[in-house]
DNA sequence: GCCGTCTTGTGAAAATCTTCACAAATCAGG
DNA sequence: CCTGATTTGTGAAGATTTTCACAAGACGGC
């Protein structure tokens, strides 16, 4: 079960996520097996990039056949990481902290979010369905005893570098971040970034973009 | 004015949009132009690209100088088609539906909620902000008379195909979906998902790469 | 065992995206 | 006006990603 680890694309792990998520849809019982096309279907692509993304990794499927649904699962989630739990620190329990929070699929999939620190003394000390919400000053101690390596920033742009670099120096080496500011950290250092206002704007140039083929800019 | 409308690739689109938020966390008193060294730093690319990017549209650029920070942001808000209001409907009065409902960011931008839906009786008829939630029987009359060509989704996977044709039947063209399902609509419609489980697996992987390095893979 | 149908895995080709490198333009100082 | 220090805009080169196309394998029916 020696996994080879080639050099893999940003976007083809992406498409992995798609694919397992595309998998965990489908009934079994009824259909064991799944073909590329299908796959891709689900999933948004083309079936020629479903089997080379998965021929990275091994050849899980069955000439004539496809690939079994189940054993792929369990291929996928080894290649991504998550067979195992994952321990998460989250840093502020506003609007978004609160509901991912309470979002079931991230401890399903198991992202379990151990603890919670806000800066606000009047959230501090609230219990979220089991877990304390602690100062800012517990951070690093946090951190260390949940044996955290991802973190979640739901804080305003102005304290992300300063959170952030907090979170490292504790620990943790993977950040999902929803503040709107580039954060500048160690190369050993993974943030992904969320940027809500980033996709609405592609949407608007996109509807932009289709409108003025037809007719002129009304000024 | 007229904006040649070459083909752009989203990820220029993307980083356009990076580069306005960098502009707008400038202070154009202190700092009233900016090379591109300067903003590929604060937005996390190469000058080179920033460059490239910015040179698909125009010469906002002086050389020896760089880019004057206020004009550019025009041109970027122009480009993205920022200059206008678009009123948003909002299908999903839940925990991401109310942080997205409250996010102030959006509204700046010309992102504004105008309409809420909700299936649930019991919020049905709240008012949020001066906004009140309505039933989803109501959707196809209030995308017309908002004029809403984009919608945000944020209700459970099995129900998102269908509110999402609801939508597009009534006139949007946009939508911003949170649900964990790839739609399929016509191809004039433009789907943007967020997909926060991906980000989070992503960083998983990341994270098991590079410790499966060092070390063998606890059984 | 053989045939027809299906589907994977994968090199090669095509397309797309990013980086390089440098001429052309701008400005300050004298 | 000329020099030197900058920085843009951009074709060409390089790198990466996606698509194509097909040989090889798998299975059911007979
Ligand atoms: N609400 C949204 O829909 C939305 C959408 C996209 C991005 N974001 C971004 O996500 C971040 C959080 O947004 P929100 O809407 O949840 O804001 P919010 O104001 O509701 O919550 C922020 C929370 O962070 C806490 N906080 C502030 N500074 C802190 C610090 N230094 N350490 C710890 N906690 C701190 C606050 O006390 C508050 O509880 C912002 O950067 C915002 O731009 C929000
Ligand atoms: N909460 C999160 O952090 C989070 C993160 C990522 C993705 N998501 C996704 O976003 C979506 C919403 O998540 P949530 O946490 O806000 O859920 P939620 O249960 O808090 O809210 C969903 C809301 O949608 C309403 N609804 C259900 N079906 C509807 C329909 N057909 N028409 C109109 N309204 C309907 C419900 O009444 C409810 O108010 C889900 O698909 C979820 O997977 C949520």
């Amino acid at each position: 079960m020696s996994t080879d680890l080639p050099a893999v694309s940003d976007s083809t792990i992406r498409r992995l996520s798609l694919y397992l998520r595309a998998l965990e849809g489908l009934d079994d019982q009824a259909e064991p097996t799944v073909s590329s096309r299908r796959l891709a279907e689900l999933a948004g692509t083309s079936a020629a990039q479903v089997r080379k993304d998965l021929s990275r990794f091994g050849s899980f499927g069955k000439r004539g056949l496809g690939y079994s649904v189940a054993p792929l699962q369990n291929h996928l989630r080894d290649i991504l990481g998550l067979q195992r739990r994952w321990p998460v620190v989250l840093v502020g329990a506003g609007r978004i902290g609160s509901a991912l929070f309470e979002y079931p699929y991230f401890r399903e999939r198991g992202f379990e979010i151990v603890a919670v620190v806000d800066r606000d003394p009047a959230k501090v000390g609230r219990r979220w369905n089991g877990v304390k919400i602690q100062s800012v000053e517990a951070l690093p101690t946090l951190v260390r005893e949940c044996r955290a390596e991802l973190g979640i920033l739901a804080i305003p742009a102005t304290d992300a570098q300063a959170a952030a670099e907090a979170l490292v120096d504790a620990g943790v080496r993977g950040i999902l971040n929803f503040a709107p500011v580039q954060l500048h950290l160690g190369s050993h250092v993974v943030v992904n970034d969320v940027n809500l206002t980033l996709e609405m704007e592609a949407l608007s140039f996109a509807l932009r973009t289709a409108s003025e083929l037809g007719s002129g800019e009304g000024g």
